[in-house]
DNA sequence: TGCGGGACATTATACTATAACATTCTAGGG
DNA sequence: CCCTAGAATGTTATAGTATAATGTCCCGCA
């Protein structure tokens, strides 16, 4: 993750999720847009019950459905992955094109980086073929350690 | 999964198991065969209290650390995966090498087939590489409709 | 003999997720 | 304007997943 204008970075993408929304004449209600202001504070992975916690304290309601639904909702419009290695979310980076995410999880800091592989990987998509599986959503997550804690197990990359 | 001869099957990746269990010098305790054994038995994802209830009928007992730490012995050889996508494990039907377990995941009857990804695929490799990220594991999960399903909404491929 | 490490036992608890049902809101047809 | 069906939200309860923490046992080895 290169250092950037964060603030932009957030702006980008809302702007992005808003436009497509009413676009697609889906509903992003206050609680569904809040949820993903607060995955974008940063690019960590945050669990369900952190991402709670937060609209809780902002006056969501404290009940998990709040959480899960806002999330369900996030997940399906693209707008937010999750990171089954770590059962946490992130606020996807590119939504403005379909992808297949891939994951580069660090074992040790847990910070998180989303890079984008272009649709369905070919061997994939070939062995699935062959299977007659119909693929409709995939990922790819690799748990390894990033440059920051590979360097002496130390702070995080960002 | 082609129909097979599953006895054989299970013969097969066990022996191999154990030659490496003896090879690496790790000690292949009765639990953590029995369980292997378990999750040989289909090629079906088990969830861990799922292993841990037939665990426990077979009188090894009943407290969720049974399972859990046989199950990370297990992954440690590589003997077993985890599913990420459905908090399962399945036995690795290619415990001879070393690859990254792709699985594809039916969302209607849960059946999973593990196909076989050559080590570590190019694009996250190289993408890994450009952050500096040291991948030791990874995994590449689709999510979609088996053949069966796909078919009619009716019964798992096996 | 003693000690060090691995495996296992036991208890408790934290964390993740969904079921089920009630209520409120709102857009669009009559 | 009303009224109604579907979407969204509120609420309570519970199911499912995983690990922390501590203690004991056993075996190989100095």
């Amino acid at each position: 993750m290169r250092p950037h204008d964060h603030g932009d970075c957030i702006r980008r993408v809302l702007d992005e999720a808003e436009r497509r929304a009413s676009e697609d004449r889906v509903n992003f209600t206050p609680v569904r847009r809040h949820a993903l202001e607060i995955l974008l504070e940063s690019h960590a992975a945050m669990p369900a019950y952190g991402l709670l916690k937060r609209l809780d304290e902002d006056g969501f309601g404290s009940q998990p459905p709040v959480a899960y639904r806002a999330l369900d909702f996030l997940m399906e419009q693209g707008f937010v992955h999750k990171v089954e290695r770590l059962n946490a979310y992130v606020a996807c980076m590119y939504p403005h094109e379909t992808h297949t995410p891939a994951f580069l999880v660090c074992r040790n800091c847990r910070s998180v980086a989303e890079t984008c592989v272009s649709p369905t990987p070919a061997a994939l998509r070939q062995e699935a073929r062959a299977a007659g599986f119909a693929i409709e959503r995939s990922v790819m997550e690799a748990e390894g350690l990033c440059c920051a804690c590979a360097a002496e197990g130390g702070a995080p990359c960002r």
